[in-house]
DNA sequence: TAATGAAGATTGCCGCAGCATTACGGAAAG
DNA sequence: CTTTCCGTAATGCTGCGGCAATCTTCATTA
């Protein structure tokens, strides 16, 4: 295993090399965002230790800057800063984990571990869709520029229907992605939020169209 | 996005499961392990949000009966015990993340999303047959890039043969793969259904033919 | 090789399951 | 209080699919 740590105390990143070393990990170190790009794009990191306040700027705005070039590697943010609230904000600009100091060792490699089990698949969370933009994880539709504001029900059959666009879904995946379990059915209420959404994105003119193959399910399909 | 959360203290769990629902999550809720095991085998969630002080037993030992029985699911741990060393043993179990109360449901939302960036799907057993790609978990066929639609039987139908392609299929089979046990044919309803695939096939230039091996049953073979 | 019966193939029929749409009203949001 | 959301149910429509009649193919016999 790999890391690159981006710590500009030098005292810190000589220790946590030592301890990291003894856990048959290879650590390399800098303390400029800087130099971090040029070697983030020339070596493949399994993950990035990123401390947030350094010399040449804040440790955050550097995530967006990678994630752009392509770099895929897990992001762990080390700071003082572990307010809830600045760890919100470090996870949806893009990190994969948050770690306040201080922290043991033994947590830090725990957490890259837990980090590294997962496939990083930071890639493309957006959905294109005729004219649409569809980001599934914040729920999010883009006609174009505007925002499309969807209800919530119809919202997350859209979304649904699109993460599977051009493939058939299922009528128990999309009411799986509706309603839980103690939601129970007893009508054609999944019917209604076609109907209805089917509705807008005509009026909308989305781009899109919902088909429907009987007895199975339905089809987002671009037109 | 759909979770299921394994929480003991009710009044918690219904303001967690209110709290999400406006993020657009879908919540199923338990507050025992063994019903949660169930519910994990009948549903694919997303992720497991699991208390580690529960009345029938300690959350961590359930993580790993769930990996052994296949779950994918992210989980992530919440307890009040937010020692270093508490987590560092959570993570190294098989969680994907700890989160210590009392925390902020927006931070939640965030790690759950950082979690879910990796790949939707770990089993992908799609079957090629001629000129189409067969998933059979989603009745979905693939025909070149466009979807071949076709009816719900003759669907079935397609499914039991390509998944043994190549090799005869028992009538029987292809009947206990059709119909239920409610549903008793009296007639030569299967026969129906092969003539109408066969005829739907060749229509698309599938690259397939379904041939019959008489008084045994049917066999698919690519051409 | 021809006869014969059984198994399979094909096709029209049409009942009804499944889908689409919409109005209504309660509930929730603002 | 007003507006939007959304579950329910009523209504109309479409085509799937079970059925049966008919034709075709195959295996077995003499």
């Amino acid at each position: 295993m790999r890391l690159l740590l981006i710590e500009d105390e030098k005292e810190l990143a000589a220790a946590l090399s030592v301890a990291l070393k003894k856990h048959g990990v290879v650590t390399d170190h800098t303390m400029q965002l800087t130099n971090a790009f040029e070697l983030t794009l020339q070596n493949d990191y399994d993950a990035i230790l990123l401390d947030r306040r350094l010399p040449d700027g804040d440790g955050l705005t550097f995530i967006p800057k990678l994630r752009r070039a392509g770099v895929k590697s897990a992001i762990i943010i080390l700071t003082a800063r572990n307010e809830p609230l600045e760890r919100v904000e470090g996870l949806n600009i893009g990190a994969d984990d948050y770690l306040g100091k201080p922290f043991l060792v033994e947590e830090l490699i725990a957490r890259v571990r837990a980090v590294l089990r997962r496939p990083a698949q930071l890639a493309e969370p957006s959905i294109a869709a005729g004219h649409m933009v569809i980001d599934p994880l914040h729920l999010n539709v883009m006609l174009d520029t505007a925002v499309l504001d969807l209800p919530r029900r119809e919202l997350l059959v859209l979304v649904a229907l699109a993460k599977r666009k051009g493939r058939t879904v299922l009528r128990s995946t999309l009411e799986a992605a509706v309603y839980n379990y103690e939601e129970e059915i007893q009508s054609n209420a999944l019917d209604s939020h076609i109907s209805r959404l089917r509705k807008r994105l005509q009026d909308a003119s989305a781009g899109v169209a919902i088909h429907n193959i009987r007895g199975v399910g339905y089809l987002l399909k671009e037109e």
